[in-house]
DNA sequence: AATGTTATGTTATAATATTACATCCCCAGA
DNA sequence: TCTGGGGATGTAATATTATAACATAACATT
C-alpha cells in the first residue's frame, strides 16, 4: 500500500502498467479505509488518468466513458473528478484546464508540475510554498495560504535534445 | 517613471486613483520606448484593470468596452489581452480564468499572487520558484523552467476577521 | 418495507476562448 | 500622391470548458 519516491517520475522511463495498477490498489484501499466509494465511473477515471502521463480534459475523460458505456455527459465526468481531487487521487492543471493522477509520492502535499510544452508531458514534484519568498509576502501582508497553485511549464529533457525547442 | 515598491499593495489602504494614473502612464512610457502601441482599446482595458484589485474576465471586460463603444465581440478583449499579457502590464490569473494589471513593483518578474477567497482582491508579489524545491526538482530531472504560475488561494487580512470565515 | 443519503443520468445552458475573414488605418517607399 | 504592406479592429460563427437543475437509481439503516 505505501509507494516509494522517486521525484518526479513522469518523465522517467519505468514500467507504467504497473506503476499505474499499484496506484489503483493503493487509491482502493485508501477509499475502503476512509469509507469513501470508489464508484465504477470514479475508478475509470482514476484508471484513465493513472495510464496517461499526459493531463486529460473533462471531454477526453468523457469520450472513453462514453465508450465503456459509462455515462456521456459533462456531469459525469465532472464530478467524478470532483470526487478524485477531493480525495488528492487525481489534481486539476490549472493551467491546461486538465487533470491528472496525483503521483502519490509523498502526503500531506502540496504539488508543483512540471508541463513540458513540446511533448505535454506533465510531471508531479512536492513543493513547499510557505516557506519561499511567497511565504514571506503572506506573512508580511496577513494573508492566510489555504491552497497553492504551482505549475511550471518549460521542456522536459527529452524534448530539449530534439529538434525544434 | 518607477515606482516604488510596497509588496502586495493591493491589500494595503492607498490612494488607487493616483496609483492607477501612475501605471497607466508608466505603460504609456514603456511603449513609446519600446515602439508598441498602446491603442485606445488596449490603454483602456488596461486602465480597467487598474482600476481594479479583483481579477477581471475577459467578457467583464467586454461589458465595460461596450459601454465606451469600443468592440464588443470577444476577440476586442482577447487581443487586449494578449497584448498587454505579452508585454508585462497584465498577468492572467490561472486559477480565475481572468486578469489582473501587474503590479510592476518588481521587473523581470516572476510573480506569484495572493487570492482572497472572500473579498476576491488579488495581491500581486514576487516569487523566485527556481530557487526553491521546484527549482531543484526542475533541476534532478533536467527540466528547464520557462514560466511558472504561482497562485495561493486563502484569506487576506481583513477577511480573516470578518465573520464566517 | 420506509426512509435518508449518496451517486448517477440527462437536458439544458453558462462561461471561457478561438478561428476565420473582412475592413480599416497608418505609414514607408515608389 | 499613390500604393502596397503590416498591424489593429470589427464581426460572425463556433469550439471548449464547466455548471445548474431536476429526475432516477443504488445503497444503507432502521
Amino acid at each position: 500500500m505505501t509507494r516509494t519516491d522517486p521525484e518526479a517520475l513522469a518523465f522517467a522511463q519505468h514500467d507504467h502498467g504497473a506503476c499505474a495498477a499499484d496506484a489503483l490498489d493503493y487509491a482502493r484501499g485508501v477509499c475502503e479505509q476512509q469509507g469513501l466509494r470508489l464508484t465504477p465511473v470514479r475508478e475509470r477515471v482514476l484508471q484513465l488518468l493513472l495510464e496517461s502521463h499526459n493531463a486529460l480534459g473533462a471531454y477526453d475523460l468523457l469520450e472513453k466513458l462514453k465508450a465503456d458505456g459509462l455515462g456521456s455527459q459533462p456531469p459525469v465526468a465532472y464530478r467524478a473528478l470532483e470526487f478524485l481531487v477531493a480525495h488528492g487521487f487525481a489534481h486539476k492543471i490549472e493551467r491546461l484546464n486538465a487533470f491528472v493522477a496525483c503521483s502519490r509520492t509523498h502526503s500531506g502535499h502540496s504539488p508543483a508540475f512540471m508541463i513540458c510544452r513540446r511533448c505535454h508531458q506533465v510531471a508531479e514534484a512536492h513543493a513547499t510554498p510557505a516557506s519561499g519568498k511567497l511565504g514571506q509576502a503572506a506573512k508580511s501582508i496577513g494573508f492566510k495560504i489555504e491552497k497553492t497553485v504551482i505549475e511550471a511549464e518549460g521542456l522536459c529533457h527529452a524534448c530539449q535534445q530534439g529538434g525544434d525547442q
